[in-house]
RNA sequence: GGGCGCGUAGCUCAGCGGGAGAGCACUGCCUUCACACGGCAGGGGUCGCUGGUUCAAUCCCAGCCGCGCCCACCA
């Protein structure tokens, strides 16, 4: 035990208890024995800074753990990065450009050592950040997504799912991104609407007869259309179809068919068909025969015009880019005389997420999930509870996406990431197997393989998280306890990202649920309501506050905001306000050291006469109760201002303030160790509560407060709701008071009776056992209410007069009072307790209330009713007192 | 086109069947021996609008008006 500074200085303890913390092996005592609580936390990318969702979620994260933690449970939570496959590509890549050079000036080989040495580089920043935040993980598993244990994980995946028949290579078309060159899965891209045009076509029937319209937004497409299509039941084409159009510029024939797609209200009522660069014309060119391998491609990997496969492009277009392509096509279409109108048109378009880049729809064989298969559990899960979501508005989101999911690809033309563990065969043979040794077995030793070239999509392997991070394939201890885990936290922007790919893949692999809950929290936004973002430059540095206000100010605030359902908003003076509560609390903890009160030596509350003990005591097990509702139901805000009310309000404000005389004014020496006792024990108790929001000054408070080395916060007992140590009678007894003091003070500040004078109270007309109470609090009275009680009876002056439940207190103050003023309080008073009573009358008199209502809320009302108005009939006669 | 959410004090948000709360901001007083990052007292709300259900609605239902987000192939 040491004296406190009188200053709180979250700095001067923040780095030092982590520390301590983290070397003591404090984050996962040896425990065993004891229920497991787990959580994973969502890899963040290892090559990141902690940004302010970051800070939220992880937040979060650390309140359950020490909660757990505090509980006595064997709390884990498992930490690690992920490799973020095209993010961390890009950084990198940006980085040789800076050098003037680029990616293929490298080998693959030598490019992707480039990124494992900025990922030794780079990759603690945004551990050290954690740390900074206080969140308690177990560092001594740190995991990355391409460590050995977790790529081993990956190929296992990958091999079995392909043995099962789950994972099959397709050629089909994907969302090509042409800036990053590589396949993306349809999450990644974003659709945004662009003002565009509507281009109608003229195409000539091959047999001169006459033309058919069509309309697009994609006019340079026009350069691989195989088809013309119409609605069946279109009777304006019936005759034309079966017939052949002369494409313009290409001269290509194509037929006119019909298809369910083509939407008869629309343009003229027929189609382009352009199976190669389209998805619904995919379709529709599968349904009319073509095979995929067969339908032409007119785009190369950079969204540039390339040859077809029936070499009818004219070579002024090949090598264009698709942009210039479109001018062109229609330069050269209306050239010819068979552009027939533009339409102004806004167009939804597809954007890469990472790139940016609009997304090309392109044909190419790709490695795809059967998604739809392994989505069956999770849907099931969802829908028998198995898996909580929490709020569970989001249910519907989930099930909506999960019953109409599509094959998802998961192979990725990068050169950071998992390798795809698929060698091609000289034999035109493809070997998906563990390694290179086992898929030339599988070939015999004849067959030259080549592995493929691509790589798997990142949240391929993060879906795995939650058991390959705990050994598996091997069938570890730790797999064993702690799969499934408890909860998972996650933003709801990586719903189907993440979370539903961990469930498909955990389902599948361990047979059972990933977790049993799973929270979404929002976004936190700034101030202004928008979406943080860099481009945008309103982005706030968590790093930054903790700087300003301390981590426990930011983790606070983050818990505080955080109701269920809604985003966050950035508000700094929130946090400022926060960090004003720690330093409250600092300095309610240097008023118990003046006071020798230090660390209770017992975890039960202790036993105590005074009321005012009996009543804190109380106090803590209701706030006790409600913290423990609060965490059941993860409603962190209430939480968080269920305990910040109780160590400010009551605490602070009453207890502290209630017990000052009992300690300054030679009172009995057993009352005083009592006190002393009660305070400390509260105190503690309240260190407990508010660990796991505000773990740093809690423990620097707790070790000040007591020695007590081997038995630090983090690793201390959450308090018992022993509902028995709660003693009604004190609490209606310092409740009362509360009242009188409030009351008291209300009215002097009304009056504008000097702060320091003393008043004079007369007991009026109350009863024996309320003069002894008064009495019996005189001190706190006096110091509190600047109250003195008198006996006997009150002089014929004017007074100030107070009414609490049935008493009139009479506080004689001839040469200060305005009397004018005190008569203006009670026909305010007096005004609004009849408006009360009269409305409950209102309501007691009308039958159907009294019939229909429940008897408890007719009694409430009745009671309240009947206090009112005698209430109401004091005030009066004081008022008539007054002349 | 579907789905979700929001609209409560000047601001940021809780509450969600029995008559409205918090933090900040604001006003007045207080340099009281834990704390001015403080104490005490106070002002401020037809709970978006319109109907309905109910003895009773900010809270449930329907419609409308504003705002936001997600999903979806209208060429």
């Amino acid at each position: 035990m040491s004296e406190l500074p009188k200053h709180f200085d979250p700095a001067a303890i923040e780095a030092r208890w982590y520390a301590h913390w983290e070397e003591g092996g404090l984050f996962r005592p040896e425990r065993d024995d004891r229920e497991p609580f787990t959580i994973v936390n969502p890899p963040p990318n290892v090559t990141g800074s902690l940004h302010i969702g970051h800070a939220l979620d992880n937040t979060l994260q650390d309140i359950l753990v020490r909660h757990q933690r505090l509980l006595g449970k064997d709390a884990l939570w498992v930490v690690g990065t992920d490799h973020a496959g095209i993010a961390t590509q890009m950084v990198v890549e940006r980085q040789l450009n800076e050098k003037q050079q680029k990616r293929t000036d490298f080998s693959r080989e030598e490019f992707v050592e480039k990124v494992w040495e900025w990922k030794e580089e780079s990759g603690g920043e945004i551990t050290g950040q954690l740390r900074r935040l206080g969140c308690s993980m177990d560092w001594s598993n740190e995991r990355f997504t391409m460590d050995e244990g977790f790529t081993k994980a990956v190929t296992k995946v990958f091999v079995d799912l392909y043995n099962d028949g789950l994972i099959y290579r397709d050629k089909r078309l994907v969302n090509w991104d042409p800036g990053l060159k590589t396949a993306i899965s349809d999450l990644e891209v974003e659709n945004s609407e662009i003002n565009g045009h509507f281009w109608h076509f003229s195409y000539p029937l091959e047999d001169g007869s006459g033309a058919i319209s069509v309309a697009t937004t994609r006019p340079e497409t026009m350069l691989a259309d195989m088809a013309v299509a119409v609605h069946p039941s279109d009777e304006r084409y019936a005759d034309i179809v079966g017939k052949n159009v002369r494409l313009p510029i290409t001269g290509r024939l194509v037929p006119i068919i019909t298809d369910e797609h083509a939407d008869p209200e629309l343009g003229s009522g027929a189609v382009k068909i352009t199976p190669g660069h389209d998805f619904n014309d995919f379709d529709v060119g599968k349904r009319a025969g073509f095979k995929p391998a067969n339908m032409l491609n007119m785009l190369d990997a950079n969204a540039a015009v390339c040859q077809t496969a029936d070499g009818l492009i004219p070579d002024e277009l090949i090598g264009m880019d698709r942009f210039d392509a479109r001018k062109t096509v229609v330069e050269l279409i209306d050239a010819a005389g068979l552009l027939e109108q533009v339409e102004d048109r806004v167009i939804v378009t597809p954007y890469g997420d990472r790139s940016n880049v609009v997304i090309e729809p392109w044909l190419t064989d790709q490695w795809y999930v059967d998604a739809e298969t392994l989505a069956q559990g999770p849907i099931q899960a969802v829908r028998d509870g198995t898996v909580e979501i929490v709020p569970k508005s989001w249910e519907k989101t989930f099930f909506n996406w999960m019953e109409n999911i599509q094959p998802w690809c998961v192979s990725r033309q990068l050169w950071w990431g998992h390798r795809i563990p698929a060698w091609y065969g000289d034999d035109g043979k493809v070997y998906v197997a563990a390694d290179e040794a086992e898929a030339q077995a599988q070939a015999g030793e004849d067959v030259s393989l080549i592995q493929d070239g691509d790589v798997l999509d990142t949240w391929f392997s993060s879906g795995l998280w939650p058991f390959a991070t705990l050994g598996w394939p091997e069938e570890t201890e730790d797999l064993k306890r702690h799969y499934p885990n408890s909860v998972l936290i996650s933003g709801f922007d990586i719903l189907f990202f993440w979370d539903a790919r961990m469930m498909m893949q955990g389902m599948h692999f361990m047979g059972e649920v990933p977790w049993h809950t799973l929270y979404l929290h929002g976004l936190v936004r700034a101030a202004d309501g928008q979406k943080m973002s860099k481009s945008k430059g309103n982005t706030v540095d968590p790093l930054g506050l903790i700087d300003r206000y301390g981590a426990d100010a930011l983790r606070f605030f983050m818990a505080a905001m955080e109701s269920q359902g809604r985003d966050i908003k950035m508000d700094e003076k929130r946090v400022e306000g926060y960090r004003n509560f720690a330093t409250k609390l600092w300095n309610a903890a240097r008023f118990c050291q003046a006071n020798g009160i230090g660390a209770s030596e017992t975890l039960e509350a202790p036993d105590a006469t005074l009321p005012v003990n009996r009543w804190i005591i109380a106090e803590t097990i209701q706030t006790i109760q409600q913290l423990d509702l609060a965490f059941a139901d993860l409603r962190f805000d209430g939480a968080a201002n269920t305990i910040y009310r109780f160590v400010w309000d009551r605490f602070c404000d009453w207890y502290l303030e209630l017990i000052k005389p009992v300690l300054q004014q030679n009172s009995a020496l057993e009352e005083i160790e009592e006190t002393q006792m009660v305070a400390g024990w509260v105190l503690d108790q309240i260190l407990v509560m508010l660990h796991p929001f505000m773990p740093f000054v809690t423990e620097e408070l707790w070790s000040k407060m007591g020695d007590r080395p081997d038995y630090p916060l983090i690793t201390a007992k959450w308090p018992l709701a022993d509902a028995q140590a709660m003693d009604e009678d004190a609490a209606k007894e310092i409740d009362w008071l509360i009242r009188l003091i409030s009351q008291t003070r209300s009215a002097r500040s009304e009056l504008n009776v000097p702060p320091a004078a003393i008043m004079g109270m007369y007991g009026g007309d109350a009863d024996d056992e309320t003069l002894e109470r008064v009495q019996r609090f005189r001190f706190e009275l006096s110091r509190m209410a600047r109250t003195e009680l008198v006996r006997g009876t009150p002089p014929n002056e004017p007074a100030l007069q107070l009414v609490l439940d049935g008493t009139t207190f009479v506080l004689p103050l001839a040469k200060v009072i305005d009397l004018d003023a005190e008569k203006a309080r009670l026909t305010k008073s007096l005004e609004a307790t009849e408006k009360e009573a009269l409305s409950l009358d209102k309501r007691l008199s009308n039958p159907q209330f009294v019939e229909k209502a429940k008897p408890e809320a007719v009694e409430k009302a009745r009671a309240d009713h009947a206090e009112k108005a005698a209430e109401a009939e004091r005030l009066k006669a004081a008022l008539e007192r007054l002349g």
